[in-house]
DNA sequence: GCCGTTTTCGGCCCGACTGTTTTCAGTCG
C-alpha cells in the first residue's frame, strides 16, 4: 500500500468515527495521521521497515501499531469495526471535493448507493435531478456536487516541483510588469519546496489589489477566470492548472505570506504557542487583548513569538519550532555553497546500455565554468557489457580519459584561462549479485566510480542491502547515486536497511547522492535527515544527461535544506584542493 | 488519538465561504 492509500483509508476511519459521533479530537487525529502520511516524502512502509513510523508527526502508538498489521497482514480488523454499520458507498465519495463526511454518508443514505461505482451512481442521480429533493439540498448543491464529481474525474497528479516552479516563475515575470505590485512570492508547497505541488499559489503585495488582480486576470495563459474578488483572484490557465493570487497591504504582508506559505502543520503549532499566551493568530496579523498587530515581513511575525525566522523549507512541524525558539536552527545549504558537480554525462560514445548524454564535454565544461564551479566530474554509464569484451570495455574508458586529457591541455582555449578540474568518473551498474557491471581492472583508469543500481528492483531488503554494500566496497567507489531509486508519481523506491547503509558510508567515506533530477529528488528529505542526524557525508548532483539540465542543481539544494543540510553535511561544497584530498583516501 | 522545558493528564488552531437556513452546519485550506 502506498501513502496515499493509506492516508485514504485513515480518511475513512476518521469520516466513520464522525458519523458515529465519536471524540472530535480523535476524528482530528486520525485525519491528522492521514496527512502527515500523504505527505511525508519517504513510504510509510519503509519507515515501518525501519521501526520509525512514529516519527511522523500525528502518527503515535496506536495508529502506528494498526498500520503494523496493515503490512503485516494486509488489513485492520479494529479499522473494519469502526466502519462496520456505515454504507460502504459513502466512503468513495470522500474524493469528491466538497463532499465530507457528513454529506457522504446523507447521500449514500438516501440514494442507495452501492460500493464499487459510488461517483458515477451520484452523478447519475444528479443529473437526474434527485440530489435537491433530498433534505439540505438544493438546487445550488446539486450543481456544486456536479462540479466537484467533474473535478475529481479530471484531478491531475502532483506537479513536478520543477514544472510547478517554471509555471509560476512565468506568472511572476509577468506580474511585475504591474507597477503597484511591491513584492510577489511563492505560497504553499512551492515555497516550502516540496518534491511535488498540489497547487500553485502567489501572494503579492500592494496598496492597489484591484489594479493587481486585474492584472493577474488578464495573463494570456488565462483560459478562465475561477473566482475574483477584492483581495484574491483564481484563475484556471489554458494548460488546466489552476492558480489562486492573494494580495495583502506591504504592512500586513509577513502575516499573509507565513500563513499562506504553512505547512498547515507548522501553522497549528504556532497557533497552540499563541493561544498559551492568550494571543491569537491569524492570515491578518496577531492579535493581542482584542488588538490586532500586523508584520510587514515574516522576520517581525516569528520575533513576536519569541522565535528566529524559520526557513520556509523547514516548515513542516518536525522539529523546526523548537529550534526556533532557542535559536538553533541549522545553517542551511544554499545553492551559492555547491563548487562542482559529479555526476553529468556527456556525449562521449562510451556504448552504455543507458541514456547516453546528448553534450559535448567541452559544452558542458563551459557550462561548468559559468556556473562558477571548481570541478566537475564525468561519469557516464559503463559500456554495456553484453556488447563488449572486457578488453573492449577498458579501452573505451581510456579513450574517454585520453579526451579529457586533450581538454585538459587545451584548457586555455575553452576556459579563458578561468582553472576548472575536470574528473574522469564512471556511473556502474550494481548487478544483482552486487558485483560491477564493468571489469575491475579498469578502475585503474577512473578519478572516482559512482555506482547504482537499474535492475531487479523487486529483491528484498536484506539481499538488496548487501548487494549495495558489496558494490561500495572498493576505495575507489565514492558515490551511491539516487540511492532509493525512487521516481515521483511514478515509482516508489527500492528497499533498503539504511541504518547499515549509512553506517557503512560514515566509516568508509562513501557519499550518499543527492540526485537533483527533479523526477528523482533521490535521496528523500526524511532520509537526508536521517544522513545529517548519523553524520553521514552526502553529495548533490544534477546527474545531466543535457546541458540545461545541469542548472537543475538548486532542486538537489532544495531537498537537501528540507533535510536539514548544512555545508558541512555536503562534500561538494568543498573546494577543489579539500574534495581532492577526500576523493583519494 | 496525540503530545509534553508550565502537563504522562488534560488540553487540542483560525477564518472564509457557501448553501440552506432563520442562526448554522459542513467543508476547505
Amino acid at each position: 500500500m502506498n501513502n496515499r492509500e493509506i492516508a485514504k483509508l485513515l480518511r475513512a476511519v476518521s469520516a466513520a468515527y464522525e458519523i458515529k459521533g465519536k471524540n472530535r479530537f480523535k476524528i482530528i487525529a486520525y485525519d491528522r495521521a492521514a496527512s502527515a502520511i500523504e505527505h511525508s516524502t519517504s513510504e510509510a512502509k519503509d519507515l515501518w521497515d525501519d521501526n520509525k513510523l512514529t516519527s511522523l508527526a500525528g502518527v503515535g502508538f496506536s495508529i502506528a501499531s494498526h498500520l503494523d498489521k496493515l503490512f503485516k497482514k494486509g488489513r485492520v480488523l479494529h479499522f473494519e469495526k469502526i466502519m462496520k454499520g456505515l454504507p460502504p458507498a459513502m466512503f468513495e465519495l470522500l474524493e469528491v471535493p466538497g463532499i465530507g463526511p457528513k454529506t457522504a454518508f446523507t447521500l449514500s443514505q438516501k440514494l442507495k448507493i452501492k460500493p464499487g461505482t459510488a461517483i458515477s451512481q451520484l452523478k447519475r442521480a444528479a443529473q437526474e435531478g434527485k440530489i435537491r429533493e433530498i433534505e439540505g439540498f438544493g438546487k445550488e448543491s446539486e450543481k456544486d456536487l456536479l462540479e466537484g464529481i467533474d473535478e475529481a474525474g479530471r484531478r491531475e497528479e502532483r506537479l513536478l516541483l520543477s514544472f510547478a516552479d517554471n509555471l509560476a516563475k512565468k506568472i511572476i515575470e509577468y506580474m511585475k510588469g504591474e507597477k503597484s505590485v511591491k513584492r510577489i512570492d511563492f505560497l504553499g508547497s512551492l515555497r516550502r519546496r516540496v518534491a511535488t505541488a498540489g497547487d500553485i499559489d502567489l501572494a503579492v503585495a500592494t496598496d492597489q489589489p484591484k489594479k493587481a488582480i486585474d492584472h493577474f486576470t488578464r495573463y494570456s495563459e488565462v483560459k478562465e477566470v475561477v473566482a475574483k474578488g477584492a483581495n484574491t483572484a483564481r484563475v484556471l490557465l489554458k494548460n488546466n492548472y489552476q492558480v489562486d493570487l492573494k494580495t495583502q497591504k506591504p504592512a500586513a504582508y509577513g502575516a499573509l505570506l507565513q500563513h499562506f506559505t504553512g505547512s498547515k502543520q507548522h501553522n497549528i503549532r504556532l497557533r497552540e504557542i499563541a493561544r498559551k499566551k492568550n494571543w491569537s493568530l491569524s492570515e491578518y496579523g496577531i492579535k493581542i487583548k482584542g488588538k490586532l498587530y500586523q508584520f510587514g515581513d515574516e522576520e517581525s511575525f516569528y520575533k513576536k513569538l519569541g522565535m528566529a525566522w524559520i526557513p520556509p523549507e523547514l516548515r513542516e512541524d518536525s522539529g523546526e519550532i523548537e529550534a526556533a525558539e532557542k535559536n538553533k536552527l541549522p545553517k542551511l545549504i544554499k545553492p551559492e555553497n555547491i563548487k562542482g558537480d559529479l555526476h553529468v554525462h556527456s556525449d562521449f560514445p562510451l556504448e552504455a546500455s543507458h541514456d547516453e548524454g546528448t553534450t559535448p564535454m567541452r559544452k558542458m565544461i563551459e557550462k561548468a565554468i559559468e556556473l562558477g564551479y571548481e570541478y566537475l566530474g564525468f561519469s557516464e554509464h559503463n559500456p554495456s557489457q553484453s556488447q563488449h569484451t572486457e578488453k573492449q570495455m577498458i579501452d573505451l574508458l581510456k579513450r574517454k580519459k585520453e579526451e579529457i586529457e586533450k581538454i585538459k591541455s587545451s584548457y586555455n582555449k575553452i576556459t579563458q584561462k578561468k582553472k576548472i578540474e575536470i574528473l574522469n568518473g564512471l556511473e556502474v551498474d550494481i548487478r544483482p549479485n552486487g558485483d560491477w557491471a564493468f571489469p575491475r581492472k579498469g578502475f585503474d583508469f577512473v578519478d572516482y566510480l559512482v555506482v547504482s543500481i537499474h535492475s531487479n528492483f523487486k529483491m528484498d531488503r536484506n539481499r538488496m542491502t548487501e548487494r549495495t554494500l558489496k558494490a561500495l566496497s572498493h576505495p575507489k567507489v565514492k558515490i551511491l547515486s539516487h540511492p532509493t531509486g525512487r521516481l515521483l508519481t511514478k515509482r516508489e523506491g527500492y528497499e533498503l536497511e539504511w541504518e547499515k547503509i549509512f553506517d557503512f558510508c560514515r566509516k568508509n567515506n562513501k557519499w550518499p547522492e543527492i540526485n537533483a533530477q527533479p523526477e528523482r529528488l533521490d535521496l528523500p528529505e526524511t532520509m537526508i535527515k536521517e544522513a545529517v542526524k548519523n553524520g553521514v557525508k552526502m553529495v548533490i548532483n544534477t546527474d545531466s544527461h543535457a546541458l540545461d539540465q545541469m542548472e537543475m542543481m538548486g532542486y538537489g539544494v532544495a531537498v537537501a535544506r528540507r533535510g536539514w543540510a548544512s555545508p558541512a553535511n555536503i562534500v561538494n561544497t568543498l573546494s577543489w584542493e579539500k574534495l581532492s584530498g577526500i576523493l583519494k583516501n
